[in-house]
RNA sequence: GACUCGGUAGCUCAAUGGCAGAGCAACUGACUUUUAAUCAGUGGGUUGUGGGUUCGAGUCCCACCCGGGUCACCA
């Protein structure tokens, strides 16, 4: 028998035998190293030149010890690769956040939790990618650099495309370019991939992170909730075995259907405020207020804070803490949507949902606004938004407005944040410790350039 | 960006303003079924950086750097 591997532990006996402990992608296996079995000379050999973290190849015989350990009884060894920095504390291993991030290598080499904390990530990722293929959802690639960016409300970072002598744009989301395919006669799109956006550092957020957006012809948001329901159930019984996850001590189902609350009822039911009877800023800032003092709730809100904003707030006030069992919250305000369609017959409110397990929001779906006109207008209601200082409000995409003057069949979209759903799945309260890479500020504390 | 906690040996951590230490790792030696092996010994430090107070600073003060947390920002 032969095997490979890590060295990551070793037991010297007297001059004449050791066990050690190889450990390579499947786990880890002991050597039992005497020197009447290797020779003298390789075995003084494996004395005074092979440390831990050092890469070497043994044969030999398989054996079990006293107490019943399987065991490789050395006759050969070689040396594969040096190892010229020694290992953390082989007990308590590295546990500095800081090194974590920073030398993720050394952390997955000495934390198995963390090994198995992205190995769930990439098999989550591929449930995902297994189910919408066989759902007939054909993967597809768009620009990283774009010359407009849109499709989210985001500061984007700003690059320069030297071949092309001109300003481009990471991209904030895939959107725009994914409902140019359904405009180009592909029915059921999706890409995973990483967006961009200029934006803070915090346990839930990341500038750089992963999206998988879809988009599916000839469906609504109805349509597309089911398919999250079915989508996230299917990747938790093909992760976890079981159709449950627990986070923070708390544990959910995720068996399909799950509930469907409007925005409306939600905040209506948990705040007491009705915000489509206050129509008015001021009647709904009033009521918000009152709604926060009487239930002793801080809510961030200000007499000049615009109206979509107050219900935001609200929502997730009041709301938002409360909704442990995955729930679908639906039909949001126009004004938080500029690309979502209108409910028909109420201007006042799109067909948009998002899916919240556990509190936590895992993506962003609706009923696609295919209208080019209706388009064109609310994209310059946000360029208005936009000349009024918001930095985050959309600039117009003319040729995403062209293209739909092409006809776009009905289509619902949707997006799930990779990151936040692994948070959910692994437990995991930080994006940083689901994301390999995490970005930091230079060590040396000076600009790069 | 604000507040707050932290940064000491390769790793995990100690040290009333008074000689900078322990365990693991490394190195030397003992031990041929150990597994956090055991035992004896040795070396290892610009205490994040730069100033200041003091007879004396890891410790107190100021500025800065890096990281965590909370908040703000981010639907």
């Amino acid at each position: 028998m032969t095997i490979v591997g890590r060295l990551v532990s070793r037991r010297d006996m007297g001059k004449n035998a050791s066990f050690a402990n190889l450990r390579d992608g499947s786990g880890a296996f002991q050597l039992y190293l005497r020197r009447d079995r290797l020779g003298d000379e390789p075995y003084a050999q494996f004395r005074a030149l092979i440390d831990l973290s050092d890469f070497i190849q043994a044969t030999g015989t398989p054996m079990r010890t006293r107490s019943g350990e399987p065991t490789l009884e050395v006759t050969e060894y070689r040396l594969l690769s040096k190892a010229l920095t020694p290992p953390p504390d082989k007990w308590h291993g590295v546990t500095d956040t800081e090194t974590r991030y920073r030398q993720r290598y050394v952390d997955l080499m000495v934390n198995e939790e963390t090994r198995q904390r992205f190995v769930t990530r990439t098999r989550i990722i591929s449930a995902m990618r297994r189910f919408l293929d066989a759902q007939g959802f054909l993967e597809v690639e768009t620009p990283s650099l774009q010359p407009l960016y849109g499709g989210a409300a985001a500061r984007p970072f700003t690059t320069r495309y030297n071949a092309l002598d001109q300003t481009f744009y990471l991209r904030i989301a895939d959107e725009l370019y994914l409902k140019r395919l359904i405009v180009g006669g592909f029915e059921r799109v999706y890409e995973i991939c990483k967006d961009y956006r200029n934006e803070g550092i915090d346990a839930k957020h990341s500038p750089e992170f992963t999206m998988m957006e879809l988009y599916q012809a000839y469906a609504d948001y109805e349509t597309i909730m089911r398919l999250v329901e079915e989508m996230i159930h299917a990747i938790a019984l093909e992760v976890r075995g079981e159709p449950t996850i627990t986070f923070g001590g708390r544990t959910v189902t995720l068996t399909p259907p799950w509930r469907r609350v409007k925005m409306r009822d939600a905040i209506a039911e948990w705040s007491g405020v009705d915000y489509a009877a206050l129509p008015e800023q001021a009647n709904l800032y009033a009521a918000a207020a009152a709604a926060g003092r009487e239930q002793g709730k801080d809510l961030d809100i200000t007499p000049g804070t615009v109206w979509p904003r107050i219900v935001d707030e609200l929502f997730k006030t009041f709301v938002r803490p409360n909704i442990v069992e995955p729930t679908f919250i639906y039909d949001y305000p126009t004004a938080l949507s500029p690309l979502a369609k209108g409910k028909p017959g109420d201007p006042t409110t799109v067909e948009r949902f998002q899916p919240l397990i556990l509190g936590s929001e895992i993506g962003n779906a609706y009923s696609e606004l295919n209208d080019p006109q209706e388009q064109l207008a609310r994209f310059r209601e946000q360029s208005r938004d936009r000349a009024a200082g918001d930095e985050e409000a959309m600039p117009i995409d003319e040729d995403y407005v062209a293209a739909l003057r092409y006809g776009m069949p009905p289509t619902g979209g949707l997006g799930i944040g990779i990151d936040r759903l692994v948070m959910l799945f692994t437990d995991q309260h930080a994006i940083r410790d689901v994301i390999l890479f995490p970005a930091l500020r230079n060590s040396d504390g000076k600009a790069s350039d």
